[in-house]
DNA sequence: TCTGGGGTCCTAGGACCC
DNA sequence: TCTGGGGTCCTAGGACCC
């Protein structure tokens, strides 16, 4: 029987703020999305005074000033780099593990020896990230990947357990999945919840007792398969190596409305510079790109427009000038006058390996070795900090980029920001 | 005034082919 | 009168995840 452990980092992005400064222990401490603009982690008092996932700032504002909340903007370098070092230690202690997101993995603990016990191993592993990070980690255990995710629900929900739930029993799974709303399992979302219900379907076990052959009719085959798991048969194996992206998205809102074309086209640029990194940094190329842009789609009272266009690049190239070439062309094919623009972004699709793209004959072929030199000496220059170089069309002022009003310093990689102990 | 960003997978329907 | 059927590829849109 295999067996899976989810490993999860408790309130991650609040915990990763909370490292380096021990005067907010105990102390309510939420962290935003990108521009400031909702809650996306809370630490236990937070959790504790009612404030909501995802809820909007300018809502609760009155609230986190009236109850002390310290607010901090996302830190996206320091949580990737605490992250590395969790998932490194999680790498030592187990034999197989897929980097699921930023702060969980899976670990494939088939075969374990039962002694000393799974629950005490996945103690283990709580004790160690905690002493080496300072990071504190719930983990479930369970024979499919979808169990586990309930079993470190429960972890979570319930500081009984210790942090730790081994669900390989039959018995266990069933009395959980018995108490948890349908909504609680993994790919079960808002709509799936709606439609479930409809049918009766309302906690967790009566999904799992639900007809698999019915389920996949009415529903998907994804369904299907989480109904199969929820009854401990394996559907989704442990992916090691991360499958290779297929496609490449930048884009933000923008820290105040854009009605120029000029300040729009900085944007863009902006975007297809990033995106172009990104790229190189997955040794890919791409042959098609597309920008869009947007009005915002929670004022009623504004003009409405959103747009999107896709360009077909002659070879797919990784090189930032053409890129923002391409982006340009596209953005004044469906740039119009007189709305103020929220959001817009580029997207970057159909990938090729580079070097191994056949051009048409008559293809005129800009990429060659000297595009490639230029952009690596590019990438070295921006990655050592030493004052980025970047392409003019990306504008100096930027007016319209993100909101980071409760920024932490760089703690952990840059060398003036190390925290000082005096 | 102020509402994240970056992904994946699946399905349905149309175009096209033999 | 009766107008195939099956396969593949593409795209748009829906749903979900963290």
């Amino acid at each position: 029987m295999p067996v899976f452990a989810l490993v999860d980092c408790n309130n991650f992005y609040a915990s990763c703020e909370k490292l380096f400064r021990p005067d907010l222990k105990n102390k309510p401490v939420v962290v935003l999305s990108n521009n400031d603009g909702c809650v996306v982690a809370r630490s236990p008092e937070a959790k504790a005074l009612g404030i909501k996932m995802a809820v909007p700032v300018f809502q609760i504002r009155e609230e986190l000033d009236r109850h002390g909340v310290v607010t901090f903007s996302s830190n996206y370098a320091l949580y990737a780099d605490i992250s590395q070092r969790v998932m490194s230690i999680l790498e030592d202690l187990a034999p197989r593990v897929e980097v699921y997101s930023i702060d969980e993995a899976f670990l494939d603990l088939t075969g374990m020896p039962a002694n000393p016990s799974l629950e005490g191993f996945g103690q283990l592993l709580r004790a160690t990230v905690g002493q080496w990070t300072g990071i504190s980690v719930c983990v479930g255990i369970a024979p499919t990947k979808t169990l586990a995710k309930l079993a470190n629900h429960a972890a979570k929900a319930w500081p009984a357990t210790g942090g730790v739930v081994d669900l390989t029993r039959k018995e266990r799974q069933r009395k959980l999945l018995a108490l948890l709303p349908v909504d609680e399992v993994w790919g079960i979302g808002r709509r799936l919840k709606a439609r479930l219900q409809k049918q009766g379907i309302h906690t967790a076990l009566d999904l799992a007792d639900a007809d698999p052959h019915q389920i996949r009719r009415q529903f998907s085959v994804v369904v299907e398969k989480t109904v199969r798991e929820l009854n401990g048969t394996a559907c989704l194996g442990l992916e090691e190596t991360p499958a290779t992206k297929k496609e490449i998205v930048c884009s933000r809102s923008f820290g105040e409305r854009i009605t120029d074309f000029q300040a729009m086209r900085e944007a863009i640029s902006e975007y297809a510079t990033r995106g172009a990194e990104k790229l190189r940094g997955e040794q890919r190329t791409a042959k098609q790109l597309t920008v869009f842009i947007r009005t915002s789609q929670f004022n009623s009272r504004e003009a409405q427009y959103s747009n999107a266009a896709t360009l077909e690049l002659v070879i797919p190239t990784d090189d930032t000038r053409s890129l923002i070439e391409a982006a340009h062309r596209g953005l004044k094919s469906i740039w119009k006058d007189g709305y103020c623009y929220a959001k817009g972004g580029i997207l970057l699709t159909d990938f090729y390996d580079p070097y191994t793209f056949q051009p048409e004959l008559f293809d005129e072929a800009r990429d060659n070795p000297k595009t490639r030199q230029l952009m690596q000496t590019l990438d070295q220059i921006n990655q050592k900090g030493l004052g980025r170089v970047f392409f003019a069309a990306q504008g100096i002022q930027k007016g319209w980029s993100m909101k980071r009003d409760y920024l932490s310093p760089a703690y952990t990689t840059r060398w003036s920001d190390l925290p000082r102990v005096k």
